[in-house]
DNA sequence: GGCGTTGATTTTATCGCCACCCTAAGGTCG
DNA sequence: CGACCTTAGGGTGGCGATAAAATCAACGCC
């Protein structure tokens, strides 16, 4: 591989004038640019940002901490980010935590070693040993993309689980439903606490509650939601409809629904969350809450790049904004 | 941030001393060791791998270019490397080329720059202009996962489209389809080739062949798949069966044939490719081909690991072998 | 007691690049 | 004509680590 020292001996200029032109950083002659460019391609000559690197202490990588990418939330919400940071002229380095606290143990360390400009975490649930973790590398820039707390010493994007599940639950109370099965995520998680109370405002608001019996707890995946839907249908008073707190879950039940021979939405109506690219494409169409997933990667990326450039900027948070979006998985409930 | 020297002050050794306990790399006493340890830990000290890297010409990180990671068969297979690739101490940097020529242009400098040890390749379709380009970075080892030509610089694992093809087409025959259409790839892409000679392949055996007006062009994506099946439905004489070159497009298709009140697999039969997760959820559930993708992403890492220790390596290139997966969504046709 | 041996540790050179500090030459102007 | 810019470019230290070479201390042995 050839170095800038072979790029200054091949155009017979010194080192410093190489870097100059490659860089723009300085006036060149004419003639020395081009005999310097001249090189530089004879040579096939890539600057090594290794070394660039150590010595500007930058190096436009980015840590991208994610819980699944498979999941097609996480998925298109990757896709944002990296686009955007592709704009930006960074690159970004995958890590899949699974939920397991050694992964985010390993992948954080490995990240900080590798000197990454700054950190986008999206773990759906920031327990307090891996929020410690975080604090302890908290010199390095960071944005929390889903979580519905505050930090003092990262940003935070709010992700309005709660307005979001309101907007659902609402609109299934609208279409007449009053028995409404939900099946959450896992209940320890601070996203889906949120969901459930979306929940509980819009029931309160015509002096309903929520009955513990009608939550039914998944895990963001599909199975569960084919598992949790299974359980519902062996219920002797069948609810209405069913609000899933993700797309995959509400995709497993509606295949559950369909094994079973229960037609949806005439028989049963089934409400999913996210807004996945899939949603439109399932069985019925489903009805579901946007979640802003590129909106919500390119806004984390660009928090993260001004904190980058100015590391003193408030730990301000934002938040996005969820949107119904109606299809065809929904129908009022047969009188 | 702490350096190397700052420990060593703070240990009252040498820096190599440090260097030493820390890679373990000879004997050190064990006063010294505590000392070591003792100061790396009240200082917080990370090693800057970036420095490391420089030196030992090393960054343990891997560039994977992919064309659309949000596509579910894309992203499994994203994280069965990045699966595998963390278990090996590697890191990720992920790259979506969303089949640009200039995004592979710019990510293909990018990595070159950072100096990857190596370089996995995920684009569907290797045209004449970004060939030429991989092989101008020919001496960083480099692995295409899914390519059915051969390199004679990079490995090249064969996804076996023909054979998997094949075994679809076998199915729908086996079950008495002869009517059979296919919703395709892209005809210009390689690996929608190799999967129509495998269908052909498959009709040959009973001395059929496929017309061309039962091909109907897609693009891998729901969307295509919907619209597909929209065209195969207003035909005058419709297919029994259907065949869709992978699982989204699948789902297009179901949700296409859902809507317009025609049931599958009773009045039609839908059969995917890629046993994508949700092919188990969808209403009903995919018969489809198993392309082992968690296998694939970690041959595709082993193999460009063994490169990368020894770059002399053969070439040698590596097939996957594709399964049918039964479920629901392939009867046999009406009488 | 000088001398090689051994083991523990320190010194030093380098990796490739950038940023700072210089030098040299030519021009301007009081 | 000499002081002072301006423009173009060269030389070098140092970023933080590793690895080869050098040093040092302790020890046994003829």
């Amino acid at each position: 591989m050839a170095t800038i020292k072979d790029v200054a001996a091949r155009a017979g200029v010194s080192i410093s004038t190489v870097s100059h032109v490659l860089n723009h950083t300085r006036r060149v002659s004419e003639e020395a640019t081009r005999n310097v460019l001249e090189a530089v391609s004879a040579l096939n000559y890539a600057p090594n940002s290794v070394a660039r690197s150590l010595k500007v202490n930058r190096t436009r990588t980015l840590g991208l901490l994610v819980t699944a990418s498979t999941n097609p939330f996480f998925a298109e919400v990757v896709k944002g980010v990296e686009d955007y940071a592709f704009s930006q002229g960074y690159s970004l380095i995958l890590c899949n935590t699974e939920n397991q606290f050694e992964r985010q143990r390993h992948y954080l360390r490995m990240l900080m070693e590798k000197r990454v400009d700054g950190l986008l975490v999206m773990c759906t649930d920031l327990d307090e040993a891996i929020q410690e973790l975080m604090r302890s590398y908290q010199h390095v820039p960071q944005v929390v993309m889903d979580w519905g707390g505050s930090s003092d010493f990262a940003n935070v994007i709010n992700d309005n689980a709660r307005n979001g599940a309101y907007l659902a639950a609402r609109y299934l109370l609208q279409m007449g439903h009053r028995h409404i099965a939900c099946i959450s995520g896992q209940l320890h998680k601070a996203t889906t606490q949120l969901r459930l109370d979306g929940v509980r405002d819009a029931l309160a608001e015509l002096d309903l509650s929520l009955a513990d019996d009608l939550i039914f707890e998944g895990d963001y995946e599909s199975q569960s939601g084919f598992d949790a839907m299974q359980q519902i249908l062996a219920l002797p008073q069948r609810p209405t409809a069913v609000f899933a707190f993700d797309d995959p879950m509400a995709m497993g039940a509606l295949c559950a629904a369909h094994l079973a021979g229960v037609k949806v939405p005439d028989d049963l109506s089934i409400m999913g969350y996210d807004d996945t690219e899939l949603a439109r494409f399932t069985s019925p169409p489903l009805t579901t809450i946007n979640h802003p997933k590129a909106e919500l990667g390119k806004t984390a990326v660009e928090l993260l790049m001004a904190r980058i450039r100015n590391k003193e900027l408030a730990t301000e948070s934002l938040t996005v904004k969820p949107e119904l979006v109606v299809r065809q998985s929904v129908a009022a409930p047969r009188r």
